[in-house]
DNA sequence: CGTACTTATCTTGACAGTCAAGCTATTTCT
DNA sequence: AGAAATAGCTTGACTGTCAAGATAAGTACG
């Protein structure tokens, strides 16, 4: 029974990579760069730094990964005039629209959530599943 | 609402991703080599095409995956004398030895969920979990 | 049987993501 | 002012990944 219940975790978390993989083949973007967007867009307007650690990649990553998100102008880096170390990313319009995209992918997925489990059953569900992400 | 549901979801699959990536950061191994162990321990041997398709990769990327496993010595390469095209993939003891050790983690985790949730609460919850597997 | 098609695997070339280590420019602390 | 800390960048190395093309072996069909 753990077994199977591993099984199912595991097995769930496979699935998830391949859902997101898989929404995110059809734009010209990748799951890390969305995950970036994403993270940039929930927070408004980031430095490099942060962002890096909300990520959990070093700086040198970051730099990179950025550089090819303006690149694809996704995303647009501005100086910080207050600190001259540092620099500011937020996302251009281009962006947000990838990111309003993603996001109504998710909000589909969460629906057909709710209408298959039920109401009731998806609040508890989600309750628990943040509890499990707690443990982790 | 569905908005706060969503986030939970990404946030659980954020933490899944760190934490199966912590547990394999301190042996000498990928998370995506220990996946490659994971589904070749659960099917005992199998060929590099089989494993592709559970991995979900092309035959090429599995070829050097398969490579550098085998030059760890968690893996062993065998012809297929049937069909002399193909190979066979099984774990070695080292092999076995990181196998079991990751599904001991796994199983530290499911003990601690369902300490934390309660027995009743958890088996709701992996029934829900792998429903919602289904629909992505 | 022999030719053509299919299949299993490997190789190569190209790229993204990743880190550690080392560098520069700035800021902060004493 | 000088030293230490911080933000970000660059480089070098490695893994994971694919597509395309090559090889070798199995299969089907006349």
């Amino acid at each position: 029974m753990k077994e199977q219940y591993s099984n199912i975790l595991v097995e769930f978390f496979e699935r998830m990579s391949s859902w997101e993989n898989g929404v995110v083949a059809d734009r010209d973007i990748s799951l890390a760069q969305m995950h970036l967007l994403e993270v940039v867009g929930n927070h408004g307007k980031l430095r490099m730094k942060e962002l890096s650690e909300k990520l959990g990649v070093t700086t040198g990553t970051l730099t990179v990964m950025v550089h090819r998100l303006v690149a694809k102008e996704y995303l647009a880096k501005m100086k910080d005039t207050d600190d001259k170390r540092s620099y500011f990313v937020k996302l251009t319009k281009a962006g947000e629209t990838e990111y309003d995209n993603h996001h109504h992918l998710h909000g589909h997925l969460i629906e057909d959530i709710i209408n298959t489990l039920g109401t009731e059953t998806a609040e508890s569900f989600f309750h628990n599943l943040n509890t499990v992400q707690e443990l982790m």
